[in-house]
DNA sequence: CTTGACTCTATAGCATAGTATAGGGTTTAT
DNA sequence: ATAAACCCTATACTATGCTATAGAGTCAAG
């Protein structure tokens, strides 16, 4: 499969289907004779599993460890314990993204003249205390 | 109160602050007889809001917008729109989260000579093709 | 056998969200 | 009156994740 074909089934363009490979979060690519790129399919999956976890926040370099992370060269006991962290994290995402979605509706329902602060700074504010900033 | 107090109370450096500043994001602060900034307390919980929100996936840009959304200079239908917008955006956020999350233990589950792809891969490529990307 | 659509490498540029530095003035405490 | 700790502006630099361009070769269709 050449390149174009691998960008256009993953709505990417080659340029980054390029760089993905050079950064090592895709296989490097077998060469014809002319030297053209030819890729094996499961790299639509991998490229499209990439786009989706940057929009859920991850990094290239997270979604790049992630993927690498297999039982043949990992200890399940660290898996286990990537795994859980994942979670954990995820949980509390899921958490916070909750309160921003009450303090909308609460925004929302809100009347022009109430002299509280906006719900959505006082919560999103609170967030980020509740997981620690500080000073005298 | 100085913008040395406000980066220590929000966890952020003064070059921040004053590129917040620049940027229309805060306040613009009063000013001493020296030049020196002097915020009102109000700007601790905006920054920290905008901290939380980019922790949660909004950029610079995104929060501005958000931040300046008030009953007192937008048509109540527009801001209903908006909210409900973001509420949906949400609830998709959130079910994807969700399904990584599924995928993650089905992954740490898995016996090391397990043929099949990997379950996260899986899901991450799936949720992106269930969004529209495609191509003959 | 040439045209158009593709590919290659290499390099440079862009937006975002900062961080670092230079060169200076201010405040407070001793 | 001087040191330490703060503030000011302006400019330059960084990392991330692309995007654009130049200059070249490849391949399939007519």
């Amino acid at each position: 499969m050449q390149i174009g074909q691998v960008a256009r089934r993953c709505g990417v363009s080659v340029q980054t289907v390029r760089l993905y490979e050079r950064m090592g979060l895709i296989e490097t690519a077998q060469r014809r004779e002319s030297g053209y790129r030819d890729y094996s399919n499961t790299v639509v999956a991998r490229i499209l599993a990439i786009k989706q976890g940057q929009a859920l926040g991850f990094s290239l370099r997270e979604m790049g460890m992630f993927l690498q992370l297999s039982p043949q060269n990992t200890e399940q006991a660290l898996i286990q314990q990537f795994v859980d962290q994942k979670v954990q994290q995820i949980d509390q995402t899921v958490q916070q993204f909750q309160r921003l979605r009450q303090a909308l509706h609460e925004f929302a329902a809100r009347s022009a003249d109430d002299p509280r602060e906006c719900p959505v700074i006082h919560a999103l504010a609170e967030m980020a205390c509740t997981q620690g900033v500080s000073d005298a």
